[in-house]
DNA sequence: ACGTTTCGAGACAGCTTGTTCAGTAACTTA
DNA sequence: TAAGTTACTGAACAAGCTGTCTCGAAACGT
């Protein structure tokens, strides 16, 4: 017994109706009503669907988790031992892709809980692969594993609002990874220009 | 004519109880007579001050952001031409003051609004610096230092929250900055434990 | 073609919002 | 300290939204 038809096309239309109504009035600003009016669908309907806006809301989140994970499945499976651009790389097309939702939960809408979902369960990942990879290669990580993934993460989201917010893509997404490669590797103060010679030891903004 | 003592006493109550509420139960949830009430203040009073809740809460934010340039002001006249992690430093110390504002408004409450005000008045702030450092002594930025401020603002702003999230501060704030330094200087492999070597060019998660 | 599931429209009480008003209390200033 | 101004209160208001329910009609899977 495949799942019925109907549901799926309401399900479907209320989750497209949410997110299109997000970018244009913001989330505390729109009704039950003016979501079921968009998706053409009866308001007692998405009562039979959803407990409220926010459970919608954070179904479509975990809708955008799930695709996103997929996506990254064989990515990480083929994962050689080392370092490749991979995993944002894939993700930045994921966003390209289903640019609308990531606006949306980007900009915190949903008082920031869609975007709170999101960037736990890329830096717990994240933190677990950082682990990983110190215990395999046997060094001793010099700063906090699961600090060091929020920093990391921190980065991604804000460059990957930056990138989704364009309204005409601002760059390629293989030069958005060389970059945050790069920044990964020598730093901010390299990129801005400077070099270690440049700054001393009590450097920073 | 200074300002009646009776309108600052009931708005810093109504802010007070915003901040309160928001921590306790998220901003999505409360009532103005749930704020009034806390606020011990009658509900008529609360709309002859602000238009609704969330200006209420738009002028917490601003007034936080008042709070930091002038912490902020002092620091940067005396700015030597090089860096010194001076400034993070004292925004850390404002937060451990303002903990529970800084927590409702980094947690994303109101639909995001208040964090983007936050983050875009440190990032404007931010990218100039850079420029400006960039011109002064005359070398060319890698990086675009709109992009480059964004990406540095998040990683702030993600050391800042796991700060201010910890009951208990979970390090000094002179050792956070010192990490941000590091940070800075060397990259995000460094950090992990690994060097250039370790690391080939075609590095990363 | 049949039994099952979903949908739609309307009606419901209960709550929240934002405004208004007149009486009372607190404040500033001279 | 008294006079004049300004802020606060409590109550009442229409309007709108929420979440639940019911029943007949329509779409579905097999």
């Amino acid at each position: 017994m495949a799942e019925d038809r109907r549901t799926r096309r309401t399900r479907r239309a209320l989750s497209n109706a949410l997110v299109e109504l997000v970018l244009e009035r913001g989330f505390s600003a729109l009704t039950v009503e003016d979501i079921t009016e968009r998706a053409d669908v009866g308001r007692a309907t998405f009562y039979s669907h959803f407990r409220d806006r926010e459970d919608l809301f954070a179904r479509v989140t975990a809708g955008l988790l799930d695709g996103l994970s997929e996506r990254l499945r064989p990515v990480m499976a083929e994962s050689p031992v080392g370092f490749t651009g991979k995993p944002v790389l894939e993700m930045l097309r994921h966003a390209r892709e289903e640019r609308d939702a990531y606006r949306i939960v980007l900009r915190g809408e949903g008082d920031g809980r869609p975007l709170q979902m999101f960037t736990d369960a890329i830096a717990r990942a994240t933190a677990d692969e950082f682990r990983d990879r110190a215990e395999r290669n046997g060094v001793e990580p010099r700063i906090d594993p699961t600090l060091l993934a929020r920093v990391w993460v921190g980065e991604q989201i804000a460059v990957l609002r930056w990138w989704v917010e364009h309204e005409t893509p601002p760059m390629p997404v293989e030069d958005v990874v060389r970059m945050l490669l790069d920044l990964g590797l020598h730093g901010r103060y390299w990129a801005s220009g400077f070099n270690d010679e440049t700054t001393d030891g009590t450097a920073s903004t």
